[in-house]
This record gives C-alpha cells, structure tokens and sequence, in this order.
DNA sequence: ATAAATTATTAGACTAATCTAAATATTTAT
DNA sequence: ATAAATATTTAGATTAGTCTAATAATTTAT
C-alpha cells in the first residue's frame, strides 16, 4: 500500500519516463512543486520500497512493480475524469483537480465497478487511453497538427497540454475532440498554421505551439 | 480548509454529541481508534482554529462553524454511500469504508452535482437522513422495534449499527429497509421480539439488542 | 584539462499526527 | 472527607514529508 504521495511521485515518474527513460531530480521537483532535495528524499524511500530503480546523480525509472501502481493511479484518473465530464457534466476544464483527488481512492473495486458503470471507456475527456484492469493501454496513431503538410486533415483526438487556459481555448475556437480539421497555409515566417474546422468556410490561425499540442488522427 | 483528520474528528464529535451534549476525551478515542493522549492533542488545535467549544476535563461541543463542516462531510459521506449502492450496484454492507474515503474529496460543486445527478435522495442505504447543500436536513419519526407492543407493526426504515456482519444478518432475514414488520409476541425473559416480515407466515425471532438496533416508521 | 555553471545530495530543522509513560484532575466508594 | 479508581492532560519521542543552507558530483565552456 502506498500513500497519496507516493503515488504522486510514481505516476509523475510514469509520465515523464514515457516509456523508460530516466528522469532527473529537478524535472520531478518541478511538475511536483516542491524542492530538490525533497525529491531526493523520497527517491531513496521508493528506491527501498522497489518501486524504482535510482542511481544517485544519474536517475530514476520504475521497476516493473512501481510501472503497474503509475498505471493504475493513471487508470484511476482518466476514469474519474470521463466520470466527471459524461455523467457529472463538467466541462473538459474543470475536471483535473478533482481527479487528482480521486485518482487515490484506494479500492480497486471500486475503480472496476465505475469502469463497468461506464461502460469501459477507451479514452477519457482529453483523448487520454484509459488503461484497462490489467493495465493494458490502447495506443493510437496521433500525431500533433505540426506534422500535418498543407491540405492534409484529420481529426482532433487529444491534446498534449491539460491546463484549463489552453482548454478553454480550443473550446472558443471549436476545436474539440471528434472534430474535423484541414490545414490551408502554414505561414513560413512563424510556422503558424491556418485551418478550417468541420467544412466550415471561416479560417482560424493558430500558433506553431498551439499546433503542437492538438492531436490528430487521420 | 481542514485536513482529513480534522474532518473526522468533527464529524465523530457530531454523531457522538447528538445535538449538542459534550463528549469525552475517552469516547473519541475509542471510536477514532486512537489513544486519549492524541486526541487531547487535537482537541487543542480544533479549538484555537474555533471548530469546537474544549473545556479541560470536561468535554467538547461543536461551534457553529464545526458543526457546519461536520454536517458537510456527513453529506458527503451519505450522498457518496447511495452513489455506491444505487448507481455501482454494491450492497449496503460493503459501502462504508469507500464512503469513508470519498468523503474527503474536497470539491463543493462535485458533491453537489452528484446530488443532482441521483435526483436529490433524502436517504442514503441505511436510512439515514442526507442534509441538503445548505445543511437542512428531513427528520422522520423513527423508534426501534424494541418499543413497538405486540400486534405493533411498521416499515423498516433506518439501523442504529452499520456493521457489516448485522446488515448481512439483517439481509439474511429479509428485514431490509421498506419491508414491514410486525410484533407477534414478546419473550418475557430475554425480551427477545418474535415478529413476520410482509405479511409472511413465517415468524423470525430476533434478540432484544437486535431489536434495538432497527428502527421504524409507523 | 581546468574553471565555472549546473545539478543533485546531505545535514539539520520544522510541522502534523501520533505514541508511551508520567503527572494531575475528577469521580466514586467507603 | 479521604482513599482508590478512573479519566484526562502533559512531557518528550517518533514518523512522513517537507524545507533551507551547505556540500558534492557532474557537465559545459574555454
């Protein structure tokens, strides 16, 4: 059993690894707002407690058991986000914070009986795979709307930014998850990206870093 | 804001003061499984934050503000128990310690979706009152089988004891909440109460402290 | 290849919540 | 009304997680 916190730090390790690479003390510090020195602290507690695998001055990656609990935290998260947004109402926004609190409601149960109740999701409000039980993860064909030549369209399926600012954002301008976009210029000077959403006539024009963080599919 | 300790320590002075009687040092220990020193401790720092009314040696009442923050989580705690069992389908023995959990989660506007997701219940599985979002809560006129007379009869609607073992007895029964009893005799040496369930010619027999422990409406 | 800059770790301290053991109040019984 | 029993509080320590300041390792730049 682990606590709150823990599950913190091995979910954010699971993030930042994608995959297994290994990451620095700093990186941690900074997306879990706190000091250096407290990551160091805990590293050596989860190392102990072989969630992970850390090598002083080097870094950190999750052992196959520490993997399996980041999984499931995540699992426990998207859950409650598609929870949330499908059957509380809220807005793809609003979601994150109470999430973060869910995500640690320890019952396994529980998790299970809100996935059936869902009907078992694949993707939570974000386009985010929601792992199944076993921790097994849908992986689609995304690519952000930066690697998309002139002409090329697709289909927004995700997003690679989660802040609300950013979210509210995409909603203003209509581009939301299931909607179709085609690129029409993509300006030289600023690598800025033109697009028209659903067939509409109107162009919107967004920034290279805005392109980079809406995913599609084709 | 109060941490998760806090919150169980007003909402355990709340049930145990029943209104507004003073309750122990001792009696928090027990039920908070605790010893009488921790509980001193936190007493104090309840009573500098003005959550409580703490006389040394002699007990604890709520404040006005305490008491509205222990009515809150005991909202929580009852809204959470329903959501369990009317919309993820477990029974009503196995939803406390999950409650026990969600009813921390700190969001305002979450609990209050959830209320009007389920429509606004008034009674969570057990039959206990759930107060509304200003703290209002429905009081029924309840007594315990073990003041009806022979010939008495009433629906079951509330236990005084949420322990898994008496409600799986109760279920075993079929004394399960909306069901109507009715006393046929009273053993005069044990007080047990020998009673039929709708109208059923089978006749159950149940201990006096069993009795008192399930309540009616008439 | 060495100095400077960066990154990470250790040392020592703090807070919240808890504990045991000792001390003190209160209540009960004679 | 006093002794004994019970209930409560204080004193001092512990654990998890965090912090700042000082130190050490590593990387980068010259």
């Amino acid at each position: 059993m682990q606590t709150f916190t823990e599950e913190n730090y091995l979910k954010t390790i699971y993030k930042l690894s994608e995959g297994s690479a290994p990451v620095s003390t700093n990186q941690l510090a900074a997306i879990l707002n706190t000091k250096a020195a407290s990551v160091t602290d805990m590293l050596k507690k989860l190392s102990e407690k072989k969630l992970i695998d850390y090598t002083r001055y080097y870094g950190v990656t999750l052992t196959e058991v520490g993997k399996k609990i980041a999984v499931d935290v995540v699992r426990r998260h998207r859950l409650w986000e598609y929870f949330l947004v499908e059957k509380l109402n809220f807005k793809w926004d609003e979601v994150h914070d109470m999430a973060e609190e869910l995500e640690h409601i320890s019952s396994t149960e529980l998790v299970d009986r809100l996935d059936q109740f869902m009907d078992y999701p694949a993707y939570d409000p974000h386009g985010d795979p929601i792992p199944d039980k076993h921790g097994r993860i849908k992986h689609h064909e995304f690519k952000p709307i930066s690697q998309l030549d002139v002409d090329e369209s697709g289909v927004i399926s995700g997003v690679r930014e989660h802040s609300p600012p950013f979210l509210q954002y995409l909603e203003k301008l209509n581009l939301m998850l299931g909607n179709q976009i085609r690129v029409i210029e993509i300006l030289a000077y600023d690598q800025s990206v033109v697009l028209t959403v659903n067939q509409s006539e109107n162009k919107i024009s967004i920034s290279k870093e805005a392109a980079k963080n809406i995913l599609v599919t084709s």
